[in-house]
DNA sequence: CATTCCCCTGACAACGTTGTCCAGGGCCTA
DNA sequence: TAGGCCCTGGACAACGTTGTCAGGGGAATG
């Protein structure tokens, strides 16, 4: 039997190695490793010759050694709901120059909403071994995040608490954002304000659901039934909603939508209806101001979202240890004339 | 000196390791191994006994080792120009699907359209020993990648073509969409048609330059100088630009943009001018349909662009070995208004 | 000139996993 | 009953890197 075949599996390509790298440089391993990384103890000439069989030979440091070797990835996790979303964009921008900052490279993916495919997510990258992880969670029980934490994984959540454990979150206060946007609407005169939003399993969004509760009951109004919709965000199930809400006798004056998805969807249906229809939304969209009439929104500031969660992760990655704790962070209405549509002359 | 100083480093917080597993279990390392793989040749009864123990111990396995051994690390590298531009969102999101269909994990980075900062985060990706790269390049020049690629990491380009070496690149029709949409404007009885762009280092934005010329030269008209300007996307320049144009004794009529950055910025100078001017812009844009007038568009389709590059990139990794290819995926002109805006009657 | 000290260098083990290979035991067949 | 085969399980090396430690040579000092 001929021995040749002891190479297991196709490997990357053969690079080479520091091994390599010594042999033709003729010095020893540690050397080469001095040499990579820079540490202090190699003479002038040692070192040329060094970098000289580096360049021949296209040597990269393997950090997947490096990792197993040192225990620290230099590397964190984001996982997210919709990586498509214009929402997560600036999140997702603003986690990764904190993460670079701090020399981390940043893995991430999209839960789609999805329980099942967030804890899958997850553990892959805990199974990476990512030094800290960052989540807008889809699921309402991360107890099975529990292990890796104790073992120490960072993990910070963001725009949602976690379910069932006790971590560290960085959200908007969804609550008083929606009740201070139905009640700018109260303030324009309006009495019959429908409310469109998300599934109400997904924490933000019963919230909102909340505010605007909270924001009639203090104005002293009743809720019709037919003036809550909640489900998921597709245009068509939106648009249903819109519609009824706007039909029979007594249709509401005003729409108060509790995300950006739907904010955008009801913005068209409005815009085909003939009666003025006021509108405050949750999430700023772009190009709000330019639209005829501006949408009023309760803006929330993903990027400082995304920045102030990153830097809570390092901060637990240099080694704080104090108690999980919940940072919220202020909305701001910025009224652009949607909102303040008033209500049609009553009969 | 005691020698309970051993352990160099703080390592991933003591985590269980399959020598404890087998230790906890009663069996040898390799039968935990087959286990957590779900290998053959485990009686049912060790196996109970083995993942008792895992789930006990909560033992996770470390991908960093794993990689090491086996060479392929099951995660691809994206660089894009700015996670945060809506542009990049749905090709993200695209890319990220592709990896998931095939059991890839995918990290990502934005060059913020400096070719250093590009150069780095790919580089670190190779060290990485991700398998494969998709990358919106920054720079002009990635000779840096040819040790990388003749070692096995499979490279494909989105949105712009590698400069000066050879390689897969999945584009939109720069050249002819720009060409047609402003074709749409000549067609509209415009003569004086302004050009707003990206900095021309950017291949996008020279090559929808060039459109934009041969369809002027199609037409037999001369472009006067002020009406081409090229830089960055920063709101102040294009506005002075868009100002500059519509001013003196022979303002342009109509304005073509050379990326939705752009196209954002001089709608909001329109809607404040007291002219009507017709616009094209490329790249579709949110709610563009609900402006008034709605602009009309060159769309590309950029989860199309995701999807392509990252089969093309699976297939390489798959072990096709064809010679590079460059793919181009036609552009879609959205017709809303903007551009079918006549010029002013001449006097 | 001898001694000490410091600087440079390299041998070696270890990180946690998986591929290879071998041993032992049970079962089937002749 | 003996022989052989298959099935299960484990010992061991290797992946490429870095931390530890020890050795060797030169300079500085007495």
């Amino acid at each position: 039997m001929a021995d040749n075949t002891r190479r297991p599996e196709p490997r990357y390509g053969n690079r080479p190695t520091m091994k390599d790298v010594a042999a033709r440089a003729g010095v020893g391993l540690k050397t080469v490793s001095r040499v990579v990384n820079g540490e202090p103890g190699v003479t002038p000439d040692t070192e040329r010759r060094v970098q000289e069989s580096i360049d021949a030979l296209g040597f990269r440091r393997n950090d997947s050694a490096r990792v197993l070797r040192k225990g620290r990835t230099a590397s964190i996790g984001l996982v997210l709901e919709d990586l498509a979303d214009p929402f997560y964009g600036p999140l997702n921008r603003a986690v990764e120059e904190v993460a670079r900052a701090h020399g981390a490279l940043l893995i991430n993916g999209s839960s789609a909403e999805d329980p099942d495919r967030e804890q899958e997510l997850v553990l892959a990258l805990c199974a990476r071994r990512v030094d800290g992880l960052i989540v807008i969670p889809a699921g309402h029980d991360h107890r099975y995040l529990e292990p890796e934490i104790k073992a120490g994984v960072a993990t910070v959540f963001v725009d949602r608490p976690a379910g069932r454990i006790d971590a560290d979150a960085v959200l908007s206060d969804s609550f008083g954002g929606a009740r201070s946007g139905v009640a700018h609407l109260i303030a324009h005169g309006h009495r019959r304000i429908g409310f469109i939003g998300d599934q109400p399993r997904i924490h933000t969004a019963s919230e909102r659901l909340r505010g605007y509760r909270t924001a009639m009951a203090d104005a002293g109004l009743a809720i019709d039934d037919d003036w809550v919709s909640l489900g998921t965000t597709a245009p068509k199930r939106v648009q249903d909603a819109v519609v009824a809400m706007l039909a029979g006798p007594e249709p509401v004056t005003a729409i108060f939508t509790g995300n950006n998805r739907v904010t955008v969807t009801v913005v068209r249906v409005l815009a085909a209806h003939d009666r003025p229809v006021a509108l405050v939304g949750f999430d700023d969209i772009e190009l709000a101001d330019l639209l005829n009439p501006g949408v009023t929104v309760i803006a929330q500031d993903a990027a400082a979202l995304g920045r102030t969660a990153a830097e809570r992760l390092f901060h637990r990655l240099d080694g704080a240890a104090d108690a999980p704790s919940q940072v919220v962070l202020p909305t701001r209405l910025i009224a652009r004339g949607s909102g303040e549509i008033p209500p049609p002359a009553e009969a």
